[in-house]
DNA sequence: TTGACTTTGATAAATCGTTATCGTATAGTC
DNA sequence: GACTATACGATAACGATTTATCAAAGTCAA
């Protein structure tokens, strides 16, 4: 992450203008569309390098592989959909949610994953 | 699944006995202590089997690959450790999970997981 | 503009969890 | 006990994702 390239130019803007986070093939889609020809590669690489300099955050999510985020935002949490397997941002948390943890564990932090239809894919569906 | 064997009378009891959701290579290593040699594709053969009839239920968790554990149970979440990557039940769950998503949104279910120290490693950190 | 060094893109290859294959062993039935 | 279909175990194959390779192109300071 030494030089400013158009590569890498496309895929933060692709990440800033999307709104929520983004698997590595979303991503590489997203950027494609702002500089064709860009190559997966470059995708991978650009993502390890601005996670390991706490530009971008990963996004764990049960039963799919990671989503990135632009890092720095408020804690929320993620609602997947489950017709176009979009991960969309959910604001606010629970109170609470820490210590349901047994006695004797120590919880260092949650993950809430909403699953269900999105708002696009809701009236696609059947109406 | 129409035959009862050693194989899987091991597997099942090493889910039984383990009280909590382990993956297919936790439960490989947990049935080979009761029949040693037992094959890994005996396992998830098993599993498949066990899951489509109904005995046992896939707990997803993210950024870690499924677990399984015994069906039936009341409505739970789950606590995963960072140091020794077992999960762990979690009785109960939060009023409201489901309304955090936002408007538009139709949600169908939630996943909380909690992660830090469980109570094993908790102690063997640094105590 | 030059030139050293970084980054890129195409593709090969590693990874990892899971499934298929196939000859042998076993359960269950008669 | 004998028979037959099912299940087993070892291992090859698979699919999907991610990383390594390397020649060519691009960046940026001088």
């Amino acid at each position: 992450m030494e030089r400013q390239t158009r590569q890498r130019e496309a895929i933060c803007a692709a990440i800033e203008s999307c709104g929520r986070p983004l698997s590595p093939a979303e991503l590489c889609d997203a950027a494609r569309r702002l500089l064709p020809g860009l190559g997966v590669a470059t995708v991978y690489r650009a993502i390890r390098d601005l996670v390991a300099c706490g530009w971008l955050r990963t996004v764990e999510i049960p039963g799919a592989s990671a989503r990135y985020e632009r890092a720095g935002k408020p804690h929320h949490h993620h609602f997947l959909c489950r017709t176009c397997d979009a991960l969309w941002e959910v604001s606010g948390c629970l109170r609470g949610v820490d210590s349901l943890a047994p006695a004797g564990f120590v919880t260092e932090g949650h993950e809430i994953t909403l699953y269900g239809l999105c708002h696009d894919c809701r009236g696609a569906g059947s109406a």
